[in-house]
DNA sequence: TTTAATAACGGAATCGTTTTCGTACCTTCA
DNA sequence: TGAAGGTACGAAAACGATTCCGTTATTAAA
């Protein structure tokens, strides 16, 4: 259709396609009055390099994929940003994939970017993926993956973390000055690294200040349809209930305020509720929301910048294997403190 | 380095590369025996084909582009995820792309994509956006474009947008029956075409109900970096302030809360809001916020299922040259009805 | 003046597929 | 029996860029 390759190119300049070439990567081995003829020739043809063929070539695609459970969370969306602005400074172009939280789509979606499509990847693991076949073949294959937020500890890449003991810990703490004594720790599924992290800050806190644990303040809610609302309200409604909550998740605390509304418990009056959380107008809810705010920004820069040094210097060693901890933050807002 | 390509899984075979080939997609000059001869051998190999060969050969890449304007908005994560769930159904790749609301970098992104890299474009235009010789270029190209949302009329193709005006016209003829008398309007800039919709909504319906426009009531928050706060603030706090408040995008209302709770204005007594948004968690807010909301979802999924169509079956005719309008839904909350 | 080096370019191979064009063999029908 | 057709495969050309080798003409060194 379109079709202005170099050959044309060369063609309407009278020389060789190499020469062309040459001259638009601008070679040495090209004189400036050349160079100067070709880049105005390209330019009023309108010629673009064909990036299939130059990637071919090249066995390199300036193409990187970012791997993640699901966009409505709004903590992915904002590190997607972050990546973004990394990748359209180096002219890198972004490849977005949804496992969707489910193995087999993860499995499929990397199958995908086995044979050169991408760079390097970025990837957060879905809840289910315990197998990790998939993963290491990544690795074997020798393209650069980085981890963040929800990461696999056995492949020895860099991966970027927020210390979610330490909130854990600092959230439960909170809840226990503002006089809680039954604590909840909400949270999907216990397999996740990230929640784990999250649970032994609670764990280790509860211990801490000399509060037991009962296993049983400790809800899974890992259905499939995400009907969390109903574990919730079975929870919330015993007689043995919890006097806060802490929501390894945002979504969990949604479905809290919502049980909370239909059972006419009073936050944070009769409970009193903390999640992770990265919604920007946990202010304006009601009660305004306490929540633990990931730098979400800053994992979508480092992680992204990362990549993009190792891919833009040749003989840049493979990435160490270490994790690397961006802080959350604690907001404390009404639906933590006593009046 | 990983590097099993046609040429070695032939030669482990004992066939040509061409036989191979033809094996794997299936041809029907190949015998059955030699297919699972193939087959179970490339497998065995873990042979991958390498798209961009691929790609160079066939003069299609199986990606599309999506460029937004933005992501933190949650509307434009939403599109993604309904986009995603097709191309994902087609087998396609999805690159995304941010433009910030940006003309210039728009520009760069889709002079980026014209030379094969995507076999369609889906897109939202930046608000800058008023040339669109960029655009154009697309089209003639032969690049199959779809706009949604925020669409780019005078290029002819299929645009889908939703019922900006009846709703707008809707959401005010709520807020009269209401009672509200002085309904104001409050829009990021007036060129967009969005804005223009729903702006002419408002004002058809406060004609209709017999109220009078006052154009001071139309309230433009065009601030380079965000700060709708203080414009909303010197605009709620003048002697002659509006009973209501319908706002044209999200953050409109956020800014308004937050201006109202600061003013000590109380919503929905004194001040009632409707707000078109997506926001998932309309329910939870001070008071609970009355929103139009898009088909997000349905966008996604319509616009990339008819790119897929087109582009999966030859010879399919140019799209038409029309809009599709997908209706929007109120959702009457707290904070536009009198107790 | 001859030889070596260098600058500036052209030719052809290459990346890994798909596809066009052959070709050898076998069947079928008149 | 011989022409026609079908079956199953191979050789080689393409796709559009980069790059490894030349090859000339000019300049520097001996």
């Amino acid at each position: 259709m379109s079709g202005i390759n170099i050959k044309k190119l060369a063609e309407a300049l009278g020389l060789a396609p190499s020469t062309v070439s040459r001259a638009l990567n601008d070679s040495h081995e090209i004189s400036e009055k050349t160079k100067k003829r070709v880049l105005q020739m390209a330019d009023k043809m309108n010629y673009q390099p064909n990036p299939f063929a130059r990637s071919l070539r090249e066995h390199r695609s300036k193409t990187i994929a970012m791997i993640i459970p699901d966009l409505v969370n709004n903590f992915f969306s904002q590190v997607i940003e972050g990546v973004e602005e990394i990748t359209q400074q180096f002219g890198y172009h972004l490849l977005v994939y949804h496992t969707h939280e489910n193995l087999e789509k993860e499995k499929e979606i990397v199958s995908h970017l086995l044979n050169g499509r991408v760079d390097g990847i970025m990837m957060s693991v879905s809840h289910q993926t315990k197998e990790i076949d998939h993963l290491n073949r990544i690795h074997q294959k020798g393209i650069p993956i980085i981890f963040f937020d929800r990461i696999c500890e056995s492949i020895p890449t860099t991966k970027f973390v927020t210390n979610g003991y330490q909130s854990g810990f600092e959230a439960t703490s909170h809840l226990v000055e503002q006089g809680c004594k039954r604590i909840a720790f909400l949270l999907l599924s216990r397999e996740i690294s990230i929640s784990q992290q999250r649970l032994k800050g609670y764990v280790d806190a509860l211990d801490h200040h000399g509060l037991e644990l009962d296993e049983k303040l400790i809800l899974r809610c890992d259905n499939q349809e995400g009907e969390y609302h109903d574990i919730i309200k079975n929870f919330l409604n015993q007689s043995n209930k919890p006097d806060a909550v802490l929501a390894a998740v945002e979504k969990l605390a949604i479905s809290t305020y919502y049980v909370a509304k239909e059972l006419e418990i009073s936050i944070p009056d009769d409970l009193k509720v903390v999640s992770f959380s990265n919604m920007k107008i946990a202010d304006l809810l009601n009660p305004s929301l306490t929540t633990i705010a990931q730098p979400t920004h800053e994992f979508g820069r480092q992680a992204a910048s990362l990549l993009m040094k190792k891919l833009n210097k040749k003989n840049t060693p493979d990435f160490a294997d270490e994790v690397i901890v961006l802080p959350s933050t604690l907001h404390i807002r009404a639906s933590s403190t006593r009046k």
